[in-house]
DNA sequence: GACTGTGAACACGTTCACAGCG
DNA sequence: CGCTGTGAACGTGTTCACAGTC
């Protein structure tokens, strides 16, 4: 788990198909870029210069260019590049060429909300299963699919294959849900449940956590408020300023 | 926003009530370790070790104590922490002493689960109005708070005191909304849109995609396959292994 | 003896600025 | 000339390892 790839040892010569080793930051962005540059194809544009790309994805030009410079981009210097090959390029590394399929456990009130959201259709991703401890839920068709007690997890996972499993209780069924994802051959969590989730090694999760989100936006207020209490200077750029525009800045620093 | 407190340069000497200036990841984490602390306390832990605490919000303990070092920490060596203390320390510090007001834009399918999701209540703020573009919508009941229509956002804003917004409307929708609360005063916002937000400088926006959450558990799923694929050491790995346990790493190296 | 707080080393990520190519 | 691709500089974040303190 440890080590990560001296600068020039392996896979040396040789077409390898695809697994570039992208850093992670770089790979939180390619979907950004991805959204980005299918809004583009679908106003009728064929090429993007980084410039472009970059605004409509909330970036700097500088850092496009070097993510894209990890999969050996295809660029033309001059001219920017193809928004349709570019598009076929990043799905291709995301995996996206063939659509996922998620198993969603915990259908209450957010569970609900992401078992409509028509997102994850149009993205690559699509929900085979619904799954909830609570037999009052068993049984409840959402958006055409019926929600399954979680204690079929295994049974519906061996005839479908789940590629990523999305959990959405309470907090504390969360880690049972986990480990029946793992027992059943999930690799890949997404966790709303506000707590840690232990697994083994070789599984990802990724933590969305909506109150920590607004916390972290809190502490952002609490400053500006202190800072406007004090210094003689400022205290004038929070008067209200219509018709937003400029600050490309904010996104970056902030969205980590 | 640059510099980095010289050991004893400013606000010399007394007690200068907050303003750290904390580096972001930290901040980031922050939230992790008062839900953690929250449970400890429940539990009737006094008292916590750094390692026992970041065990408990998924981090190692040398980051753990770096990051609590950074709040003028009130450790206890060859003791641990004052669970109550911290709580303390970590809410004044995110600015949670004070409830914070939240309005909420587009009661959708996600809207919807926002409106109605009590982990914000018990977490330190209040979802004080909810609006919607759509007429249908407008009137409706939710929670105990009515709908209404997004352009009363400003007198709705000028009655409570509004401190975070919150976006989940669709994202052709989205700019237009951002920049009416920014007209209203606020400066934070969460967007749930799957689109980019350009806000004046000083606003903050943070940005939750559950596609794209989707999207980069994709990327590591489609690796993990490759690696498998090829090499003849692995595979073994991801035969299903119960009761799971261990692993400590996935998640830090993954949750940016 | 146990645990915190922290300087110093390291790894990762971003930005700059320009060489190289179409 | 315009724009990409990238080495080199910089900044931020993480980890190590130990001195300092209770």
């Amino acid at each position: 788990m440890s080590q990560h790839r001296h600068p020039g040892a392996p896979g040396r010569a040789g077409a390898v198909p695809t697994l570039p080793d992208l850093p992670e930051a770089t790979v939180a962005r390619l979907p950004e870029y991805l959204r980005a540059l299918h809004n583009l194809a679908d106003s009728g544009h064929e090429t993007v210069s980084s410039e472009g790309l970059a605004n409509a994805a909330g970036v700097n030009s500088a850092k496009l260019r070097k993510d894209l410079s990890h999969l050996g981009s295809y660029g033309t210097r001059g001219v920017g590049y193809d928004v349709a090959l570019l598009i076929e390029q990043i799905e291709s590394v995301l995996g996206l060429t063939q659509c996922r399929s998620v198993a969603l456990v915990g259908v209450g009130n957010l569970g609900h909300a992401l078992a409509g959201y028509d997102g994850f259709a149009t993205r690559g991703f699509r929900i085979a299963a619904l799954f909830d401890a609570d037999p009052a839920r068993v049984g409840e068709e959402i958006n055409g699919l019926v929600v399954r007690h979680v204690d079929e997890l295994s049974r519906v996972a061996a005839e479908q294959l789940i590629s990523i499993g999305v959990i959405a209780t309470p907090a504390r069924a969360a880690q049972a849900v986990a480990d029946q994802l793992v027992a059943v051959g999930v690799t890949s969590i997404l966790n709303f449940a506000p707590c840690v989730l232990s697994v083994p090694e070789g599984v990802d999760v990724r933590k969305v956590d909506l109150a920590i989100e607004l916390q972290i936006l809190s502490f952002h207020e609490h400053r500006k408020a202190s800072l406007t209490a004090l210094p003689g200077t400022a205290g004038s750029a929070l008067t209200a300023l219509p018709g937003g525009l400029a600050a490309t800045d904010t996104q970056e620093a902030i969205g980590t």
